[in-house]
DNA sequence: TAACTAAGTTATAGTCGATAACATTGGTTT
DNA sequence: AAACCAATGTTATCGACTATAACTTAGTTA
C-alpha cells in the first residue's frame, strides 16, 4: 500500500522547484539532474523526458526569473517619468540582491549563450522592454534628452546591471549601504538624462 | 634519443597558456584540467603538482586578465579629468569586447567567488583603483561632482562593467556600432558626474 | 480490446575532479 | 663522490556526472 506510482506525473514542476532552491542556496554550478532524480525519488535519465539537457532546464530557471524581474519593474505607478525609472531601477537592483544566483544565471553569457535558447531570449527582451518603454515615454514629455532611444536604453540598462552585478559579487564596499549607494547611482544617471529644458531641478 | 624528459619543467606556465587559449575559443566550462594535461603529454594528476584545484588555475588566469586590464586602463596621459576618463572607459570596453570570455571569468561570481582567491581579489582591486584614483583627481581638480568618493566610483565601475557584460553577451542591439554606443553612455555618465562649476561645457 | 504514446526503468559508455601510493630526477649536503 | 631529499612526475582508483540505448509500465484512444 502507498506504494509511489510508476508515473510522476508532475516530474518537470517539481524538478523546477527543486533547482530553483538548490540555485538560491547553492549556485547553478551545484545543480545536476541526477541529484535532482534522487531526491525527487526517480531515476536520472527520467529527467530527458522533460528537459533536453542540463542546459534546457537552466534556461527554464532563467525564463522563470526574467519573467519575475519584469513582474517588479512593472511598478511605475507615477506619471512623472523620473520618480518612475527611479522605482523601476530600486526595484531592478533589489531583484538582483534578492535572488543572487538566479539573477547572475539569467545573464551568465558563458553558462546560458544567447541565441540557443528561445524562450529565454524573448523573456529577456520582455523585460528589457519595460525600460525602454519607460523612457520613451519619458522622451515623448521631455524629461529626458533627445538622444537615440537604443543608446538611452543602453545605458540606463548597463548602469542597473552593472551595479547590480557588483553588488552581489561583492565587489563594492559596504553592502549595508546597497540602498544609498542606489540612490546616488540613480541620480546620477537621472542628472546625465535629463533634458535641460525639464522642469526637474537637481537638489542643490 | 630524444624521448622525452620525465621532468617537463614548464608544466605551469605551458597549461596556463593553453587554458588560456581554450578559455578564449571555448569559454571557461571548457577547461579541464585531464585535458590540458593531454595535450602537454602528461598525466593527469601532474597538474595538481601546481594548481591545487581546477578553481585555482581559472583563478590564476583571471589573475592575468585583471593585470592585462589594469595596463590598458593606465593610459590617461591627458591631464584633464574628464578625456582621460573617456579614454580610460574605452580601453575598459575594448579589452572586454576583445577577451570576452577571460572578462567573464575575471568576474564571474559564480565560478570563482570573491574571497577564496586573495590573488585574484588583489589584482581586482588594483584594477579597481586606477579608476578611482582618476576620479578622485577630478574631484580635486573641480571638474566632477562632490560627491563621496565610493559612490562616483561605484557609479563610473557599474556602468563601463554593465554595458560590457551586456556587449559581450549580445544582449544590445548592433554590435557594430559598439563604439558609437560606448561613446554615448559615456557622454551620459560624463554630464552626470560634471561639477556645475566646471569649464567643460556640454556640446549643444 | 488492441494499439499507441507518454513517462518511467535498467544498463552502459565516456568524461571529469580528486586522492593515495609509488617512481624518478636533479640539486644540496656531508 | 655518495647520500639525501624535495620537487615533480607516474599508475591505480574512487565517485559523480551527462547522456544515450533498449526495455517496461500504464493510461488513452480508436
Amino acid at each position: 500500500m502507498t506504494t509511489p506510482p510508476y508515473h510522476h506525473g508532475n516530474l518537470a514542476n517539481h524538478a523546477l522547484e527543486l533547482a530553483l532552491q538548490t540555485l538560491r542556496e547553492q549556485g547553478d554550478g551545484a545543480i545536476s539532474l541526477r541529484a535532482l532524480a534522487r531526491q525527487i525519488g526517480v531515476s536520472g535519465p527520467a529527467m530527458y523526458r522533460h528537459f533536453r539537457d542540463r542546459d534546457s532546464l537552466l534556461a527554464e530557471l532563467a525564463v522563470i526569473g526574467f519573467n519575475q524581474l519584469r513582474d517588479r519593474m512593472l511598478v511605475d505607478d507615477r506619471p512623472e517619468t523620473l520618480p518612475a525609472l527611479q522605482r523601476i531601477g530600486q526595484a531592478y537592483i533589489e531583484f538582483a540582491r534578492a535572488e543572487p544566483n538566479l539573477y547572475r544565471l539569467m545573464f551568465g553569457g558563458s553558462v546560458l549563450p544567447k541565441g540557443e535558447h528561445p524562450a529565454l531570449d524573448q523573456a529577456g527582451r520582455e523585460a528589457f522592454q519595460v525600460l525602454e518603454q519607460t523612457l520613451a515615454r519619458g522622451q515623448q514629455a521631455g524629461e529626458l534628452i533627445d538622444a537615440p532611444l537604443p543608446q538611452l536604453t543602453a545605458s540606463a540598462w548597463s548602469l542597473v546591471h552593472g551595479f547590480a552585478l557588483l553588488s552581489i559579487d561583492g565587489h563594492l564596499p559596504g553592502p549595508e549601504q546597497a540602498p544609498r549607494l542606489t540612490d546616488a547611482i540613480l541620480e546620477i544617471f537621472q542628472k546625465g538624462a535629463r533634458a535641460p529644458s525639464s522642469t526637474q531641478q537637481q537638489e542643490s
